[in-house]
RNA sequence: GCCGACGUAGCUCAGCUGGUAGAGCACUUCACUCGUAAUGAAGGGGUCCGGGGUUCGAGUCCCCGCGUCGGCUCCA
């Protein structure tokens, strides 16, 4: 009896009846059967163990010591293999965490421990009165290390659910039980449940589903990076764990390399940058809500007029209305109900009052304040409005999540026949917005949540409308199911930041309840009163995250428009200081956002400040530039020059010497002014 | 909100097992008059997050609160 798999090249390999992934690997080559941590297999008959439904799904990691499927297209895992050996290892890696936090922590429970994305986890608990620290790390690693080095092997056993079952209730492993309980639950007459897999390397046995590495010693390199709480199956009602964090590669370089990727993140941080460069800061007299300087101000401003003229480009009217608002509007459009907690109420004389968490209302009340007539709409209002949210505290990230948040909001008042195209609007003016910056943007079709008002019939038309206007735009999406607004689904438009965590920018929201809450009309061409469709639309999505996300995509050197200084002076000698001034002067006259640094300190130091505070051009000048009426004009960033002391045309290396009007082309022609077309 | 860590000069941080607070940068002044990433010297500056407690004595130990950071839940 024998087998046949198929090689990733097409070949046949024949092995015996029974033949594993490591014969297959033997068969091939012992460099390979060395390597080999798994292998893939595309297709075939499963071999009926417990956790496999039957086929084996294509692309399926095995470990190497089960049998092979005859028929099988294989191909074996190995540390070139890129993310999915990557992501292996790290869960061997889970594996070692949690066998030396056993040994360390007798008593301690264990729950789940994944490979995700850059890393792995172990959730724990521990036992009353024992908490970890990252100062605990370096004994637990000490343990891991020692479990790799002795290579001990992953031996997967399948035994009987009840077997199974009943070890982890004999070892008092709760959630290990519970886990078993879930699945005997979740399995069904199609697909009994059997056996489960056990894992045991060393001392650890584990319910797991694997697949591993044939033993710990091919976790490279790791380390432990972080601790934190995490509830008990993501559900805030239940007990809160401990998560140990930590990544792993194959290599101690790969570890180093990764470990300085996630310090030049940091170099990104905007809140770093923003200290740095002096552009905004919090206190704790008022958390979550930004101080702006006149530095942070200009990139504010000049983002509020890119914003504004690209509405009224577009057929938005501005408008501007209150903070505060009697409790009864908030009950009418259904925030009382469903928003409260997240708002800020007052008294004022008695009468109950409460900050706006959202623009909409207001609005409204625009919109109502006339009758409407069908020949009005869309009606499109923008408003830079400032709206207040109570964030809970442990979730407030310097500008990216505020609870002082000025929307780039807009609402669209439109006839239903008209939505689509409304929708189709906004999507493509936010993908406008976004070319100027290089952002790759990620679209979300969020569906009706749990918590929502409004009529199922509604929900259908509007979710039809908004994947409609998808689809005829051709885009990509994906389904963010049961998380669209309370009044209604929504697109979210979504961008990754350095450091790899997804942001919410825009969103364009379809709206049918508020306007039946607030009663809205227009008079059709038939002369009866109709009911208007409501799209609640934001960009930019708070010029607060914007500008974060902005700083942490440049590192800090935002582009021309936005710079909040585009050129400094700097005087070689305290005896240019009267024609650096005139330079300031007329450089200021021209709307170029000058300063000037003529302190009594070398030309070396305030080149050097300079480019500490990432100001795009430095405006060398000395006697000569003075005499011929001129600038050197150094760009940031611009290599060390060195010494020439030539004093022709060329100052130095980095450095041209320039009329005020050449300067003054040149910022132009690198996109010193606001780009609006 | 929940778990954990942290909170010392404007910034970055040191301060051992409790004995009355320190560095670098920044700031001020003086000298230097300088050519493209740090000139030198001197000086000023601290409710050690806030409030309780233990102690002869608390930046240091304990409790409560606030804030920040990393996660979790949440982000309508």
């Amino acid at each position: 009896m024998s087998i046949t798999v198929t090689l990733p090249d097409g070949k046949p390999l024949e092995l015996a009846d029974g033949a594993t992934g490591a014969d297959a690997a033997a068969a091939i080559g012992a460099g390979l059967a060395r390597a080999a941590l798994a292998v893939q297999v595309s297709s075939g008959i499963g071999d009926g163990s417990a956790g496999a439904d039957g086929q084996a799904t294509p692309g399926e990691l095995r470990d190497l010591a089960r049998p092979l499927p005859d028929g099988a297209s294989i191909a074996i895992v190995t540390n070139k293999s890129g993310d999915a050996a990557l992501s292996l290892i790290r869960h061997d890696a889970a594996h070692v965490l949690a066998t030396a936090v056993l040994q360390l922590y007798p008593g301690v429970k264990i729950s789940i421990g994944p490979s995700i994305e850059n890393g792995f986890y172990y959730d724990f608990e521990f036992p009353d009165g024992v908490s970890i620290s990252e100062a605990d790390f370096a004994a637990i690693e000490e343990h891991m290390r020692a479990h790799i080095k002795s290579a001990e092997p992953f031996e997967r056993v399948d035994i009987p659910v009840a077997e199974a079952r009943e070890r982890f209730v004999a070892e008092a492993q709760d959630y290990k039980v519970e886990l078993i309980d879930d699945l005997v639950a979740a399995a069904d007459a199609n697909h009994p449940l059997d056996t489960v897999s056990l894992y045991t390397n060393g001392p650890f046995t584990d319910l797991c589903r694997g697949p591993h590495a044939p033993s710990t010693a091919s976790v490279g390199a790791f380390k432990l990076q972080s601790v934190a709480g995490a509830y008990w199956r993501g559900d805030s009602t239940r007990t809160m764990l401990t998560r140990i964090y930590g990544t792993a590669f194959f290599s101690k370089q790969d570890l180093e390399d990764y470990l300085e990727r996630l310090e030049q993140a940091l170099a990104r941080d905007h809140r770093k940058i923003g200290r740095e460069l002096g552009l905004f800061f919090f206190s704790e007299l008022s958390p979550g809500s930004p101080f702006w300087t006149p530095a942070g101000m200009v990139i504010w401003n000049g983002l509020t007029e890119l914003w504004r003229a690209e509405n009224r480009k577009r057929g938005y009217r501005e408008v501007s209305t209150p903070i505060l608002y009697d409790a009864e509007l908030w009950k009418q459009s259904g925030h009382w109900e469903k928003y409260r907690d997240n708002m800020y109420f007052t008294e004022v004389e008695e009468r109950p009052m409460g900050l706006k968490p959202m623009n909409c209302p207001a609005h409204i009340q625009i919109y109502k304040e006339q009758r409407r007539s069908y020949r009005e709409l869309p009606i499109r209002y923008s408003e830079a409005g400032l709206v207040h949210r109570h964030e809970p505290s442990g979730v407030l990230h310097g500008l990216l999540r505020v609870r002082h948040i000025t929307q780039d909001d807009a609402h669209i008042f439109c006839t239903e026949e008209q939505v689509q195209d409304e929708v189709v609007q906004c999507l493509r003016f936010g993908f406008s917005i976004y070319a100027l910056f290089g952002f790759q943007v990620r679209l979300e079709l969020s569906t009706r949540p749990d918590q929502r008002i409004g009529s199922d019939e509604l929900w259908d038309r509007a979710e039809g409308a908004l994947e409609g206007a998808l689809r005829a735009e051709g885009l990509q999406f994906d389904i963010n199911a049961g998380d669209g607004a309370f009044y209604g689904p929504k697109i979210d438009l979504h961008m990754t930041d350095s450091i790899g965590r997804s942001w919410q920018l825009g969103t364009v929201q379809l709206d049918y309840s508020m306007p039946e809450r607030f009663d809205l009309k227009y008079t059709g061409a038939d002369n009866a009163e109709h009911r208007p469709v409501m799209i609640h639309r934001a960009l930019l999505g708070s010029f607060e995250r914007f500008i974060g996300i902005l700083i942490e995509h440049y590192a800090g050197e935002l582009p021309l428009w936005l710079a909040p200084v585009q050129a400094i002076v700097l005087t070689v000698s305290d005896r240019v200081r009267a024609y650096a001034e005139s330079v300031l002067a007329e450089l200021t006259a021209r709307g170029i956002r000058a300063e000037l640094d003529d302190r009594d300190e070398s030309i070396g130091r305030k080149v050097r400040e300079a480019e500490l505070k990432k100001i795009p051009f430095m405006l060398v000048v000395g006697g000569r530039e003075a005499d011929e009426q001129t600038v050197s004009v150094r760009e940031h960033g611009a290599q060390r020059a060195a010494q020439d002391g030539s004093g022709s045309g060329q100052a130095s290396d980095g450095a041209q010497t320039l009329s005020l009007d050449a300067f003054q082309a040149l910022l132009e022609a690198a996109g010193g002014r606001i780009p609006v077309g």
